[in-house]
DNA sequence: CTACAATCCCCCATTTGGGGGGTATCTGAT
DNA sequence: ATCAGATACCCCCCAAATGGGGGATTGTAG
């Protein structure tokens, strides 16, 4: 067997989708289409009987079991497995769930299949594809997030102290850090503590990461 | 001024780089780079003289303010702005905070430059673009987020211990709730932190309440 | 001028973390 | 039935870190 050989199964119930891609893999050096399945459960079963495969491409709009659902069952037999999501939906809620549930990548349909075969390439060597569009809804989906502005109980220098110290660092290597003398951290620290209306370390810790 | 021109603007305090940045993309249709700077706080005041930029090239490790604190900085000046990371700064935490803090796309460094260029050309028509390793980091946070409700490393016991801990008990307080001997609490703290692979409350505290 | 952030210093008791050592149950796998 | 492993429990030593109490000087923004 080619040493570079990637292992792929393709779970897709769009029968001509489905037949297109096995045939352009067939062809593609260095891909192996081991198996194809119509839905979550076929490939499954499946999958029990082929325990070399690198890489399952797929669907999300699959009848019976949803490919959402498939992810973690698919995982369980085979955590090693790469799952990849190949598929036309690309609502944030479908794509964070299934990230959630262990995809490495997510493809839009829409991707030319030169372009599949070169995400599945990164995928096969560690690595992640995510369509440009869904992407975009990732990014979207952490700079929400941080909309939350809060509270300003802490100066500057303070939060920058606080970060140091929710890293485990000492007094003295937070001051190597800052360049600044221990003793200035210690009496930053008392001075959160005041702010923070807590008396020690993991107090301020916690309040400090709870909002 | 031709429509798809992408202005762009690179800050970058390795100089060779950037200078080798700023010659590509000179010589390389669509693309304007309207300037350059070697910190974010040059660049923030060459931006407010040019309200034409589409995309700023940014990069983290800089002398001063880092490019993570740079980042709202931009945005604040100019909302619509994209904001690309490029930087050879790979790890999580980083990653995080950047899109947190509204980056559109990050970009390992050791990316080719035509790819660089094929970036921001899709982050130009609103997609965002994902070096693989930077995207798997990103899945690999999601697959964590899933994990928290197994996230039974810690015993029954030992969580116990922790939620005092947390509040700010000392060992002999938390011995007295529990009513158990100080060094017993020791010995379960002693083995929290290898469960949780820290050494010291801090980074433990940090470590129980992320997830 | 005043308040406050940021910097620095000393003293000293308490807490912590890391290194040992141990016993008694309970459970799951052989 | 037994036995390894995990869990909970207890103890000592000692260096390092922490926290609380004093104090001080700058610079800056209101």
């Amino acid at each position: 067997m080619n040493p570079i050989n990637i292992r792929i199964a393709l779970v897709e119930d769009d029968e001509r989708f489905r037949t297109n891609l096995k045939k352009y893999f067939d062809l593609t050096d260095p891909f192996e289409v081991i198996f194809t399945a119509d839905s979550v459960e076929s490939g499954l079963i499946q999958l029990e009987a082929h325990d070399d495969l690198d890489i399952v491409l797929l669907d999300i709009g699959l009848p019976g079991m949803s490919g959402l659902e498939g992810i973690p069952l698919f995982k369980k037999v085979k955590p090693e497995l790469d799952v990849v999501i190949l598929t036309s939906y690309e609502e944030e809620q479908k794509i964070l769930k299934a990230l959630c549930s262990g995809a490495t990548s997510y493809i839009s349909k829409r991707t030319r299949l030169e372009e599949i075969a070169s995400a599945l390439h990164i995928v096969h060597s560690g690595g992640s594809f995510m369509s440009p569009s869904i992407a975009r809804e990732i990014v979207t989906y952490f700079a929400k997030g941080q909309n939350k502005e809060k509270k300003k109980i802490l100066t500057s220098r303070q939060t920058e102290i606080m970060e140091l110290m929710i890293e485990g660092n000492t007094y003295s290597s937070i001051a190597q850090a800052l360049l600044i003398s221990a003793e200035t951290v210690k009496s930053h620290i008392k001075q959160i503590y005041t702010n923070l209306h807590v008396n020690n370390k993991a107090q301020a810790i916690a309040k400090y990461m709870a909002n």
